[in-house]
DNA sequence: CAACGATGGTAAGGTGCGTTACCATGCTTA
DNA sequence: TAAGCATGGTAACGCACCTTACCATCGTTG
């Protein structure tokens, strides 16, 4: 009510100046842009539910207008956000798992610099925030969430799993699954660190090289070898 | 409206029957314990906001008056429900894994029979809806997610980590920290098929078996040794 | 037997929110 | 320069819902 009006002729003049040619799409399309950056963020503090559209675009600037007619309505424009945020935040994982230059470590090494960036990455509060958006909102939106389990831990398994099953045949130690092999070697990062992360506890950097050392280990040797080996 | 009349007289004359020495209370204990029941399933399906205390009654019978007079509001009612889900879901958990009888067994049967048990009643599809609820809810009862992690997974670490440490103990081989082996261990079986499922996928019987054998091999064995062992 | 008190059902108050219809403003074109 | 059109903001509609005040009903007691 008070700072819109000035705030709107702002973005008259910018478009004024930017010539006749394209009227109204640039602010439209940085205004959409400016909407789905507000909504995320908010998505990912409170929920579907605890988000009004109001909120947004107290936030956002612009009206309920701007946001129909970039993203048509509300149900619409969670999913327009939360699909995006899949590939966004499972990028540096990907990236980590995907790196070239762990073919030249060692074993040891390539897993242990591998599971301090799955960890690192996925207790982020941007992750663990996703996480539970993911999880609370699955059933309202399957497809979405069918494609965040297929495009992110099914993605890393498979990235691991190859990995794994290369590195293996090269040194001659076979291995019976390498995807699940990478499935249990994820999963015995993350799961217990991430949920402690969801109910509101913390967790150390300690706590994560600790756990990040002790699967490796547990990993190459097994439980039983654990003071055998050293 | 069309119905209620008729079952208030039910319960009317029940009370009758039952004599005049406790009027009021015994119908009132029943009618909140079929408040809970009732809101405990529509939370489970549909989530804090996703229920309307409406919805409740409709099907519990009785009124607003009983559940404000029983728990005081919808906030109350649902931190009661949960903190009592807590213990009925995580109960069959924390028996098979104080089964006195898994000391009798060769270690690998043992940890065989708890994780297939482990997945199986993590996998439920209440359990599921369950731990889904837990997650999207958290932030809204800080103090119950936190009784829910420590007397949930924590719980079942303390629990497999002493039992391994017995174990490991009257065989001769050490074990540099039991409750994070157990911690792994029961890590690798769940996060994965667990997301999957909350991810609306399905998991068969078949890859519970699956995982539970290459978990509890990859455990006591390495997975360097799967072949070799063999 | 009558009045009082408590227990339980109903309905209305008040709020918040998603959606859409309406209106003003400014650019483009004849 | 004036008319038309599209774009954007405001406000109202309708709905859902939590909460509480009010009322009826029934058992108890003087």
């Amino acid at each position: 009510m008070k700072f819109k009006p000035q705030h709107m002729q702002q973005v008259q003049q910018s478009l004024k100046q930017l010539g006749p040619a394209r009227r109204p799409n640039i602010g439209a399309d940085e205004r959409a842009a400016t909407i789905a950056a507000v909504a995320s963020r908010l998505f990912l503090q409170y929920g579907y539910k605890g988000v009004s559209l109001e909120s947004i675009i107290a936030e956002s600037g612009g009206s309920y207008r701007d946001l129909y007619s970039a993203f048509g309505g509300k149900e619409r424009l969670f999913e327009t956000v939360l699909k995006r945020m899949c590939t966004e935040v499972l990028a540096p994982l990907k990236k980590a798992l995907a790196n070239p230059s762990l073919e030249a470590l060692p074993l040891e090494e390539a897993l242990t610099h591998v599971g301090h960036v799955v960890l690192t990455t996925i207790l982020k509060p941007e992750a663990v925030a996703f996480h539970r958006l993911m999880v609370s909102e699955a059933p309202r939106i399957p497809e979405v969430a069918k494609f965040f389990f297929s495009h992110g831990p099914e993605s890393a398994n498979a990235l691991l799993g190859s990995f794994l099953a290369k590195r293996v045949s090269k040194t001659g130690c076979a291995l019976e699954d390498p995807h699940i092999a990478a499935a249990i070697f994820l999963d015995g990062l993350i799961n217990n660190l991430q949920l402690k992360v969801l109910t509101g506890g913390r967790v150390s950097p300690a706590e994560v090289t600790l756990r990040v050392k002790h699967v490796v280990r547990l990993f190459l040797h097994g439980m039983l070898r654990f003071t055998e080996g050293k």
